[in-house]
DNA sequence: AAAAGTTTCAAACAATTGTTTAAATGATGA
DNA sequence: TCATCATTTAAACAATTGTTTGAAACTTTT
C-alpha cells in the first residue's frame, strides 16, 4: 500500500510476466495492478525492455552473489582441495531451490526465470549471458578441478542437462501437472528430490560416443491431410 | 517444386515460432516467408490460434504414435514380462532425439515443443495435455509395472525433470552456448550423452524424504546389493 | 464452353500496442 | 512564503495487430 511506485511496478510486472509470458503482458496490465498510470513505466524506467530488464536484474544479480559465496564458503573450508561434485551442485543448484521456496517474491521470481532460458527473445539472452558470466567461469573453474578426467564439454552437456531440469523442478510445474495429481508445496522434499536426480546424472557413466542406438527408426514428419474447413 | 500453400503456411509459421516465439510472430511474417497472402491463414485454419494447433498437431500427434509403437515393441519382446526402466526411457525420449535429428522440419518442431510445455498460455496448455494424455497413460502404467516398489509420486517427479533435461538438449542449445563453445552438431553423440544422464538421474538413490518411511524401496537385489536405487 | 466451386488478392477494418506530451499535483528546500 | 524539483495524470500519438471483405483469378465439374 505504501510502498514506492517503482517497486509496485516491478512487483505486478514479475507476477504478470510469469503468468502470460513477456509479449503477452502489456503495460496496461501491470500499470492497473500496480495501481500506477500508465505513463509511470516509462517514467520510471524509460521503456518496456528496460522494465524488463530492471524485473530480471532486481533478483538475478543477488542470486548469483549468493551462489558465489556459496561456493567461495566450501572452497574456504576444504583449505583449497578440490570440492566435491555434489558441492559444486548444491552451491549452484541448492541456492536456486531455495530461492525458489521462498514465498516473497523469490518464488515468482525463479518460475519466471526458468521459463527465460529459452526465451527466444534476444535482448533477454544476451542479457542473461552478461548477468551469468562470472558465476559460469567460477563453476566451470570448480568442476574442472574437482573432475579433471572428466572431458570439458561431457561437462558442459551435463550442466546444460542440469539446468533443464532445475527449470522444469521450478517453473514447469503445470506441465507436471499433466501427468498426474502431484503435491509440489514441500520445497524440503522437492530440494531432496531435484538433488537425488542431480547428482545421479552428473555421476552417470561416461556414455559411449561411438555407441549407435537401439532402434533404427528414421523420424519422418508425419502429413496428415486435414479435412477442409469452411469459410 | 510446388508445395501447397497450406503446407508452405505450416513450414513458415514452425520455423518462425521458434524463432521468435508464439505471440512475437505475426501473421504478415508468416504469409511473407511462406510466399502468400496476408488472407490465406484465415482462410485456410479460421484463426492464428487454429494455426497454431495445426502446427502442432501435424507432428505432435506422429510423435507419440512413435513412442507407443516403441513401447509396444519392447513390451511384446519381452512377452509380458515387465520392462526394464531403461527400455521406457529409450521408448519416451529416445523417438524424440532421434525426430530432433531429423533435419526435415522435425529438428525445428522438436526445438519449438521444448520451448512450448512450460509456456504460459492457456489454450496451449491445454492442447498439450489433451496431446498427450494417451500416450503418458501408458507409459505411467508400463513405469508402475516395472518398478512396483517406487513410489508414484517420486517418479513422476523424476519423469518431470527427465523432460526438463530434454527439453533443454533440444531446444536450449542458445543458453548452452552460454557455457562456452561447444559442438551440437552430432545427434548420435547427443542421444548417448542424454540417455547416459536420464538412466543416472532415474537410477539414483531415492531421496531421504521418500526412503525413510518406506523401508525396502528396492526393486530388485538381484545383481548389486551395493546401494540402495531407485531402480 | 458454361457453370460451379476454390483459392488468391489488395484493401480496409476495429482493436490494441508502446510511447509521448503537456498540464496538474505533490514534495522539498531556501 | 515562494520557487524548484519530482511525480502523477488524462489524452493523444503513430504503428502494428488479427481479421474481414468482395471482387478477381484459377480449377473442376457439368
Amino acid at each position: 500500500m505504501e510502498t514506492d511506485t517503482r517497486t509496485r511496478i516491478l512487483d505486478a510486472a514479475e507476477s504478470l510476466f510469469v503468468r502470460h509470458g513477456l509479449d503477452a503482458t502489456t503495460l496496461r496490465m501491470i500499470t492497473a495492478e500496480a495501481q500506477a498510470n500508465l505513463a509511470a513505466v516509462n517514467y520510471h524506467f524509460g521503456s518496456k525492455e528496460a522494465l524488463i530488464e530492471a524485473v530480471f536484474r532486481r533478483r538475478l544479480t543477488w542470486l548469483n552473489e549468493q551462489r558465489i559465496a556459496a561456493l567461495t564458503a566450501f572452497e574456504e573450508a576444504g583449505g583449497g582441495a578440490p570440492l566435491k561434485p555434489r558441492q559444486i551442485v548444491e552451491a549452484f543448484f541448492g541456492v536456486a531451490i531455495r530461492m525458489a521456496a521462498d514465498r516473497n517474491g523469490g518464488q515468482t521470481f525463479m518460475r519466471l526465470l526458468g521459463r527465460t532460458y529459452t526465451e527466444p527473445t534476444e535482448f533477454v539472452r544476451t542479457f542473461l549471458a552478461e548477468e551469468y558470466a562470472e558465476v559460469i567461469a567460477r563453476f566451470k573453474a570448480a568442476f574442472f578441478r574437482a573432475l579433471p578426467d572428466v572431458p570439458q564439454e561431457e561437462f558442459l552437456w551435463r550442466f546444460h542437462f542440469m539446468m533443464g531440469a532445475l527449470s522444469y523442478a521450478i517453473s514447469g510445474t503445470d506441465a507436471l501437472r499433466m501427468l498426474g495429481p502431484i503435491d509440489d508445496s514441500d520445497p524440503e522434499a522437492l530440494y531432496a528430490r531435484l538433488m537425488s536426480f542431480l547428482i545421479g546424472g552428473l555421476r552417470a557413466p561416461l556414455p559411449d560416443v561411438v555407441a549407435k542406438p537401439v532402434a533404427k527408426t528414421v523420424a519422418k514428419p508425419a502429413r496428415k491431410p486435414r479435412a477442409k474447413r469452411a469459410a
